[in-house]
DNA sequence: TTGTAGGCGTTATCAG
DNA sequence: CTGATAACGCCTACAA
């Protein structure tokens, strides 16, 4: 397990010089004689020098690591953000570490501790469902250490947040149902504890007012759990119960979508004639399945790449915190398909 | 951005006592008193102290934190065992610092090297479609340096690896088409430089053997990239082109199979009367696609969990390299769902 | 142009 | 029972 790692002091020891003109030739400080550069330099190549970053992390007490606190890995939206912040990170030479909280507001805690006792330069958050009080971010914000949510974001005065326009998002789905002809159109919701929910639903309403309907309160139909299983029992449910049959499903997410789809055909219906089906999120499968599923596109790995920017630029103090518009709001985009065309 | 934090040396000079004493009161080092032990727990209590891992890291050589290197984030499969490696690590008081290396070999070694600097206690590894030789590990390897590989495993003496028994899961795949009357299966394998990808051939084809057909090279066919539309192409020209008529395919992943289902089905051809389709992965799509794909089921998360159980106790040397079985294989499941029943 | 002497926060060793 | 000192690897005044 000793590595032997090649440290300046051995490059000093074999050159007979100190360890400090290693350190300095080897960044190329002024007032060193360019024949002794090149006999560090060489030497260091040989030997397979790497400065241990851990040394160097005490010494400037930062880490060039940024922390990442997502509630769930396994989910595709999540996924897509950590590989644009992955990417983001890595091209400007920042490290990652990643906890999940799977959703638990203790582990969101105790990241935070960790990641503050490795000396992270600074963190990117998408809190848990059980966060409900923020002191835990803001203390922190207080201090001025560089925090930027996405996704889900709280409602504190000096946070940065990067989100997506899920207001606008919902607002064009809407419309678009609208649009093709589609009358009776229900929404499945999320839970309505999160801001995205919210807004979705929000977008729904004022599209139908804004098109000259009367939104129906017994049409905006809640799916906690957010699964094709969920979303299957509550439209077949929809489509028994209902007096004023509906013609279309606005689904808060895909997986949902398709669970109303799967319904509507078990029902006999057809898709896109009979019902129209819109998701949100464009998972992978919306174009695997069939018909194929329309569905509001949410820019994940965008989302990742410019929260990771935002944090680098505050941390290398290129912005200030206060010089900079707190929250910025990424464009949705509607991909129309076959589940909602007719 | 300066965190301020206390240090041990603030707590003793708030103290006046030594640093030293500090230290050993919080780690309840025999020796010190009860009275000394009490006040300095109180003190780094009330001041908030939380050790410096840094500082630690340096001191210890070695980090608590382990590295994950793998090809893709946006990955189903890898996601999940992402999730079952955070988990375990988690419990076991390490951190996890994730690179991707998008399939590059480049990104692969500056990863190595990067976490190495990072004085990284060890890595899981699963490599890159472009990496073909593997020196960069076996040199970490001949060093005691812990490293598990998972999934994607290179073929090195000593290496240890986690896996899915792929070879099986391809067998009862085959079998279980030969058993619903298709004779003409087709294979739609990965890269031929991926051992996962020899190992589902070869279940292939010794199901097929073992069941008294003979295996027809024409009728392995490469997908190189595993993406919907390759599948989608390959199969349109297969269908076209081979005078011996396919009634199915076995994909070696489930977007290939999803890209087969939909050529054949264009092809006018019905799923699963006329051809037979099954995937590899169990991606969560396969339940909601028309037909229902059936699919062979990797256990993601305890590949991620068994993985990073094995680096641990390696690091911590409840385990010594020669005295353990080298590869961990797990099992897969058959599901069987629409696409494959007649 | 180069060397010496701290110091980053912690622990281990050796005295007292 | 407690304190001083050195060390982990690197950097950076300050000297020479």
């Amino acid at each position: 397990m000793k590595l032997d790692q090649v440290t300046i002091k051995d490059i000093a020891r074999e050159l007979k010089v100190s360890s400090s003109t290693v350190s300095r030739a080897l960044k190329d400080y002024p007032g060193i004689s360019d024949e002794t550069k090149r006999r560090v330099k060489e030497l260091a190549d040989k030997m397979n020098y790497r400065p241990n970053a851990i040394a160097l992390s005490l010494q400037k007490g930062r880490s060039f690591t940024i922390g990442v606190i997502i509630p769930e890995v396994v989910h595709f939206f999540f996924s897509t953000v950590i590989s644009g912040i992955e990417e983001v990170a890595f091209d400007r030479g920042y490290k990652v570490i990643l906890t999940q909280t799977n959703e638990k507001l203790v582990r969101e805690k105790s990241s935070i501790d960790t990641m503050l006792a490795n000396q992270i330069d600074g963190v990117l958050v998408s809190y848990s469902k059980e966060t409900t009080n923020f002191d835990h971010f803001s203390q922190l914000l207080d201090k001025g250490f560089p925090i930027v949510f996405f996704d889900r974001v709280p409602n504190i005065e000096q946070a940065i947040t990067v989100t997506v326009d899920d207001y606008s998002g919902a607002y064009e789905a809407t419309k678009h149902l609208l649009r093709q002809g589609y009358r009776n159109i229900v929404h499945l919701s999320g839970p309505s504890n999160l801001n995205i929910s919210r807004e979705r639903q929000r977008g729904y309403t004022n599209a139908l007012i804004d098109h000259g309907f009367t939104p129906d309160p017994e049409f905006i139909v809640e799916c906690t759990l957010g699964t094709d299983d969920e979303a299957q029992k509550t439209t077949t449910e929809i489509l028994k119960s209902f007096k004023k049959k509906p013609d279309a499903f606005f689904a808060n997410n895909d997986m949902a979508a398709v669970g109303a789809m799967l319904a509507c055909k078990a029902a006999g219906l057809r898709v896109p004639e009979d019902v129209g089906i819109v998701g949100f999120s464009n998972w992978q499968f919306c174009s695997m399945i069939d018909p194929t599923l329309t569905s509001v596109a949410q820019p994940g790995f965008n989302m990742g790449a410019k929260a990771t920017e935002i944090l680098l630029d505050l941390v290398e103090k290129k912005i200030q915190l206060h010089e900079f518009s707190n929250s910025v709001v990424l464009d949705t985009e509607l991909l129309i398909r076959k589940s909602s065309v007719r």
